[in-house]
DNA sequence: GTTCTAGAAC
DNA sequence: GTTCTAGAAC
């Protein structure tokens, strides 16, 4: 089994029942452990490396691996994508937080999966300049922007894959504020002053930061 | 997507 | 010496 990135040709049929990495989200969709809901055309999955306290994932069930797969046919199912999105973050244990809805231009995992996250970015997971530019840059694509093109377009208008190289190397910015750190570490450790202690055997987050919630 | 780690950057 | 990044993973 290649542990490199399938090539566009590689149809992930193939490969369904194997454990190829960037099919773990067909996995994650049968485990009740991250199942937050379901309909008949979804399925709500907590992220397995949450970016923020709340990251949620909204996948069809129909076998779309990605956003180039869309095409007109598909706006009823993203329109109810958004919808499924937008009553998940009314749920009262949001309240106070905000939260952005939208997919990556370019995805690692197949099946298409649109992210719900709340915007205090505040999670052990989130280790890179390029998890922090995946979010909070132009390579996070609104859905409602989405939603626009397919309408407009029959399709989705992504960025080049040189322009989606230049977002993720875009210099640090703090998203609430004017701070631009050098490196990510700092924006983390300095800027959000979270500490990651071992409590009970288990890492947990302690927050000071003056751009968190 | 993550983990691991060599060696660059600090 | 320590922190941090970036590329390989058979």
């Amino acid at each position: 089994m290649p542990k490199r990135k399938l090539s566009e040709g590689e149809h992930p049929e193939k490969f369904k029942t194997s454990g190829h990495w960037s099919l773990g989200l067909l996995k994650t969709m049968e485990d009740p452990k991250f199942i937050v809901q379901s309909d008949n055309l979804t399925t709500v999955i907590k992220d397995a490396y949450p970016k923020a306290e709340f990251h949620y994932l909204v996948l069809p069930k129909q076998n779309l691996s990605n956003l180039k797969e869309i095409t007109k046919e598909h706006i009823t199912l993203l329109e109810h994508m958004d919808r499924v999105a937008k009553e998940l973050i009314t749920d009262h244990k949001h309240k106070s937080k905000t939260f952005k809805i939208g997919y990556h231009a370019e995805a690692s995992m197949f099946r298409l999966h649109l992210h719900v996250i709340s915007d205090d970015m505040n999670s052990i997971c989130l280790k890179t300049k390029k998890h922090w530019n995946s979010f909070n840059s132009d390579f996070f694509l609104k859905s409602s922007d989405i939603l626009l093109d397919v309408k407009e377009h029959g399709k989705v208008i992504l960025p080049s894959k040189d322009a989606c190289k230049k977002y993720m190397e875009l210099p640090l910015k703090c998203h609430k504020c004017d701070y631009k750190p050098k490196k990510y570490p700092r924006l983390k450790k300095t800027h959000f002053k979270t500490f990651e202690i071992k409590f009970k055997y288990r890492l947990v987050l302690l927050k000071f930061g003056r751009c968190l919630d």
